[in-house]
DNA sequence: TCTGGGGTCCTAGGACCC
DNA sequence: TCTGGGGTCCTAGGACCC
């Protein structure tokens, strides 16, 4: 059995270079909604000491003296380049799984003897290269935690030239023993703290510890990684996601929010993207939960609180979903305080509406799966042609997105231009 | 002054049952 | 005075991921 990881360099940074040919020998980072943190940086930014998740005001001095080009995200865009990432390695693979916007594992069973490991990870390279633009690394392992580590090697080691195959032991220990257990997939920040005071250093510590005392004192979980690092995969290949069992909708506010009207539209805000996700998965759902917080940085005086409204009967229906988070917030409001962020979540799906329970006080909608269809349709394209009077309309919330590049691939007034001499 | 958003899985502990 | 044992289910919270 052989994993491969096949992952995107910077993919936000370099979705936004492509585009912008005259960045090429400049540092760049692109940041996180509002234009609060440091989401992704290309190997210039990187270089020049501007760490991820590093809030942006606090490196404004960094950003001046490397002379660093500063995005606004635009999901839209990385979004496409990602459906094209996705499609051209398809059309090389038969089996493969879509982890994360940039990242895909490759089953590679019964490869090898046509072709081997290194020359198809080197095809992948080549022909997402000319067909997005986009320069990837390839990792192969025997499990996918060995796939992600030969791909952090493919992508920190430059002479490995993007493409690294874990496949015999003496490679793979010389690798994990250069590599700090916290590298390691599953390893974060917590759990490296207590393996390192216990003398888990390395990947390779961590490959060679004790099964049986991992499991008792850190769980199941990194039970498996540690097999995992070993080559016995535990984790297979999931071609096809799951049914979600939670839909968010949540943000930030680009100022702090004190009234309850505000909030109140926020929610309503809210509500309606989480019940539009909603009916994209076909899914109905009981439980309608609302949360409000203050700044967690700021030194207000903190408060954060949730309430969940569960019904009887499943519903789609935004009109449903927008009154139950109303009463939620009414639950939850407290006067008097600086909220800086709001959200909802959605829980408890069913895969379509049940039949009509003996004690439920509110008789189904009529004609409420046409209606939402309908609105569903005119929102296709843009979202917020056709919404509910609940949201408010110019509510000076709006996202702080400064430094926003124009829809390149998905917005005809918008595509590149070029002049031909 | 200004610090993201959206997910998953696992575990411990409480409520409840017989 | 002295109050069992074993099971299930649910929830909150903590850890992780990108």
């Amino acid at each position: 059995m052989m994993f491969a990881l096949a992952d995107v360099n910077s993919m936000y940074a370099s979705c936004e270079q492509i585009f912008r040919p005259d960045l090429d020998n400049r540092a760049v980072v692109v940041t996180s909604n509002n234009d609060g943190n440091i989401v992704a940086r290309n190997r210039l930014a990187k270089q020049a000491g501007l760490k991820m998740g590093e809030p942006i005001f606090k490196v404004q001095h960094l950003i001046k003296q490397h002379e660093v080009v500063v995005f606004s995200s635009n999901y839209s865009l990385y979004a496409d380049m990602s459906a094209r990432f996705v499609a051209t390695v398809e059309s090389l693979s038969a089996r493969v799984e879509q982890y994360s916007i940039d990242e895909l594992f490759i089953e590679c069973a019964g490869m090898g003897k046509a072709m081997s490991y290194d020359e198809f990870g080197h095809q992948l390279r080549d022909t997402v290269y000319r067909a997005t633009g986009l320069t990837i690394g390839v990792g192969f392992g025997p499990s996918k935690t060995l796939a992600k580590i030969a791909n952090y090697a493919a992508k920190t080691w430059s002479k490995t030239g993007g493409v690294v195959v874990l496949d015999d032991a003496a490679r793979r220990y010389k690798l994990l023993s250069l590599l700090p257990v916290s590298e390691v997939w599953g390893v974060g920040r917590q759990l490296t703290k207590k393996l390192t005071v216990m003398g888990y250093k390395t990947a390779l510590d961590l490959a060679l510890a004790d099964t049986k005392f991992i499991r008792k004192n850190f769980g199941v979980v990194l039970e498996r990684t540690v097999r995992e690092l070993r080559g016995e995969p535990c984790l297979s290949l999931e071609e096809h996601p799951p049914t979600k069992q939670q839909i968010i909708s949540s943000r930030s506010f680009s100022r702090r929010v004190t009234e309850l009207v505000d909030m109140q539209q926020a929610i309503c805000g809210h509500a309606s993207i989480a019940a539009s996700k909603l009916r994209q998965e076909k899914q109905y759902c009981k439980a309608i939960s609302v949360f409000i917080r203050t700044s967690p940085f700021s030194h207000d005086a903190q408060y954060s609180n949730q309430f969940c409204e569960t019904r009887i009967t499943p519903t789609q229906d935004t009109r449903d979903i927008v009154e139950a988070a109303q009463r939620a917030l009414l639950r939850i409001w407290r006067p008097g305080i600086r909220y800086a962020k709001a959200g909802i979540m959605l829980a408890d799906f069913s895969g379509r509406e049940a039949q009509l329970a003996l004690f439920d006080e509110a008789p189904p909608r009529p004609n409420s799966e046409k209606l939402m269809a309908v609105m569903d349709r005119l929102n296709k394209d843009a979202r917020g042609t056709l919404f509910l009077a609940g949201q408010g309309i110019n509510t000076g919330f709006q996202m702080k997105r400064q430094w926003l590049s124009p829809a390149y691939t998905t917005r005809w007034s918008d595509l590149p231009k070029f002049k031909v001499r």
